[in-house]
DNA sequence: ACTGGCACCTGGGCGC
DNA sequence: TGCGCCCAGGTGCCAG
């Protein structure tokens, strides 16, 4: 489920139930994940007072006064609260138990999320080599066109790599292109500073207005789902191949790009 | 340094 | 109903 937007909209849902909270207890029920969770997690976050709630690129970042707790949602990851009777699933790995009687639980059927605890704020090595964020200041056009000179790879793969710039996933990489009029398959030292304005411009439209439907979820988070799913965003290219393009009526078409599904229109995406 | 491809894992949907 | 196949929103790592 996660893209950027679903992380964001996690993070504002948890952060004034989790922040100022103190740990009762944390349980690890699979340690299985992208990477083994780290023995003694548990005895770590145990009687530490979240201190507040944070986010770099896809990674939730809990800050306690020792350290960070730092998680991703992977594929198919998905965090919410719920009160201590809850049941527990079957793919609910991870349980964080809080003296406020909310427990918030880490579900992941497919276990390409991940757990990890930093004892120095922010430094990992999996945050070591990150681009910038997609909503700030430090993403420009002028930035992405340096960094793409010479870059024969596809616009699309460019642009979903984290060292370029964090949070593009597929849906929101395939949207921006079609509203940038860009072909994903463009080789991305070949486009020009305009239309890496326009580009810079689609992504940052495309992850804000997904934000900001998240935001209508969030009333219903504690006991919820804590799965956003696709937000109502309507995706004008992501998942429509074969059907008209919404803005000249060709059949929009489908290919692969870096093992990758991928939806574009070949006359308005050029 | 850059590139494409593989890997991790489970579940859902489809065709037969 | 069941089985096998393909697909899925992420991303680190590998060989070339």
């Amino acid at each position: 489920m996660p893209e950027l937007p679903e992380v964001e909209t996690t993070r504002r849902g948890l952060s004034p139930h989790v922040v100022g909270a103190r740990v009762d207890t944390a349980t690890v029920r699979d340690r299985r994940m992208r990477w083994p969770v780290e023995p003694g997690l548990e005895q770590r976050l145990r009687g530490q007072t979240v201190r507040q709630l944070d986010r770099r690129a896809k990674y939730l970042l809990f800050d306690f006064d020792k350290g960070q707790l730092m998680i991703h949602l992977g594929m198919s990851g998905s965090l919410r609260l719920v009160e201590s009777h809850a049941e527990i699933g079957k793919h609910d790995h991870f349980d964080l138990s809080l003296d406020n009687g909310l427990i918030m639980r880490f579900r992941d059927p497919r276990r390409f999320g991940s757990i990890h605890w930093l004892p120095i704020h922010g430094e990992h090595s999996l945050l070591a080599k990150l681009g910038p964020e997609p909503l700030s200041d430090e993403l420009s056009a002028g930035y992405l066109f340096e960094r793409s000179r010479g870059r024969s790879v596809a616009i699309k793969n460019f642009i979903m790599d984290n060292h370029v710039v964090v949070g593009v996933g597929n849906i929101y990489a395939t949207e921006a292109l079609f509203r940038a009029g860009i072909s994903p398959k463009k080789a991305a030292g070949k486009v020009g500073l305009a239309r890496y304005q326009r580009l810079e411009q689609a992504i940052r439209a495309v992850l804000s207005e997904a934000i900001q439907q998240g935001g209508t979820t969030l009333r219903d988070f504690v006991g919820g789902t804590g799965d956003a799913g696709y937000f109502s965003l309507s995706l004008q290219a992501y998942g429509r191949e074969g059907e008209p393009c919404e803005r000249c009526g060709t059949d929009m078409k489908g290919l692969r790009l870096g093992q990758r599904a991928t939806v574009y229109c070949p006359k308005c995406q050029r």
